[in-house]
DNA sequence: AATGGACGTTGCACGCACTGCAACGGCCCT
DNA sequence: AGGGCCGTTGCAGTGCGTGCAACGTCCATT
């Protein structure tokens, strides 16, 4: 809508895939350099971009600053970090919890494992939307004319062959979740990992965020890991309820 | 420079403390409030900021993304990353890596201690910057000038009978530090944490980050955290040598 | 030492894109 | 049914962003 913000924030995804100076910046624009330097020069001044030393510009402190803050401020996220927690204390696997935000699935909390064999995630990043059990029902919630739409958007990258390979695969699964108010991942991103996931809701019902439980095969059986989905139901109903004020942090100890 | 871009940015952090409606984002920026929905129309075509379902307006999925991809894009962090993981397995307590940026200092990496007890941090938040040990490293290394001029804009908050008062007390724990090549946190922060940091040098010598070891002094004593000193110094050092290229992982193990 | 090229930077005139205004429409509350 | 609040849209004026060209600096080359 505006030209001007436009160009500058399309900076930054340029930016965040490394270093470049102000040819490059202005050639990926499309613009005079002249122009790219004056949008530099404001994203600069809000910290949004750093100048290194070789006088090249990557992303700067206050994006960062600025995402923590939101992260911090997702009132979901402070409500469910002590249930995770305990979860991890009680099984002692990787607990992730994700939400849904226009047409991408990010984690937004991690209790890492105790175990020595962790799975790689972050903070932040976007899901496997395709395979995540956590993404299976956060989308499976949607309405239906948008979840067909967004499933057709997609791609489904193999990433093993478990993985689901097309859209109708995708929205057919999507419908089995959403009937059994569960939803697992069996190898479908990576081919050792595991996850059972459950949907925590909001007072009108409506899915605001999912968490789940993440074990490599190596240190428990599929078998063993699905026994745990009763505790991760009572948990996530636990962050359900506190979330949409039925309860309080201490009724549901 | 561009004013449009100008306000535009200035809508996160207005964001970042918390949502807001339309009405009070143009408040805010002194704009007309369909200048304002343009802005937030086009930050929100780029992820930026999120649409609530109560209409509100707040920081978006994208921001957050960005702001992953820029913190592993940033090469020490990948170099330094196992040393703190080494550190943190010789020592067990909480290891922490810092850059200086614009006037702040933030934590740009962290591996949590292995005891019950932990400190609160958060990668990507900036430190106390007038008390943290990595502030004090990052800080020492400035060119005098700027040293001097940035320490009188900071604020001296008391968060304890041990914090930094004022900026002559900064510069001369400044001057000590950038001597010592070491840097330490007595209390100064929270009464009951201490730490002691190391300077991680780029090629040319400068300091181009700092890590710190942080225990509670209910764990280990003053003495006993102190006693850690040569370890850290020396794996920042390793780190060093890896960044600056004079060895290579292999070596420096 | 001189020359050429690449890159960042600046001043300026043009004209487009951003701005503020006013009017509309939906929603909630009285 | 009416009034107030808030988000949204079309429009006209002009402030502001744009591209151009020229300059300065640094580095590599001869």
């Amino acid at each position: 809508m505006s030209q001007t913000v436009d160009r500058a924030l399309s900076i930054l995804p340029l930016l965040a895939a490394g270093p470049a100076d102000l040819g490059q910046v202005a050639d990926r624009l499309g613009v005079h350099k002249s122009t790219a330097l004056r949008l530099l020069r404001t994203l600069h001044e809000h910290g949004m971009v750093y100048r290194q030393s070789d006088q090249r510009y990557r992303l700067g402190a206050r994006l960062i600053a600025l995402a923590q803050e939101a992260m911090e401020n997702l009132d979901i996220r402070e409500i469910a970090h002590p249930h995770l927690v305990r979860l991890n204390e009680q099984c002692g696997h990787t607990v992730h919890l994700a939400v849904y935000e226009e047409d991408e699935v990010l984690y937004i909390d991690k209790v890492e494992s105790r175990y020595p064999v962790r799975m790689y995630s972050r903070i932040g990043k976007p899901v496997a939307i395709t395979v995540a059990a956590v993404a299976k029902l956060l989308l499976a919630d949607l309405p239906e004319a948008e979840r067909r739409a967004l499933a057709d958007t997609l791609e489904y990258p193999l990433y093993t062959a478990r993985s689901t390979p097309n859209a109708p695969a995708f929205l057919k699964e999507l419908e089995r979740v959403r009937e059994q108010g569960w939803a697992t991942d069996l190898g479908g991103h990576e081919e050792s990992i595991n996850c059972v996931a459950a949907p925590v809701r909001g007072a009108d019902g409506r899915v605001v965020a999912a968490m789940s439980v993440s074990a490599p095969n190596v240190v428990v059986t599929t078998e063993e890991l699905l026994a745990l989905l009763p505790l991760v139901r009572r948990t996530a109903d636990a962050i359900s309820g506190e979330y949409s004020g039925r309860t309080t942090a201490k009724e549901s100890v």
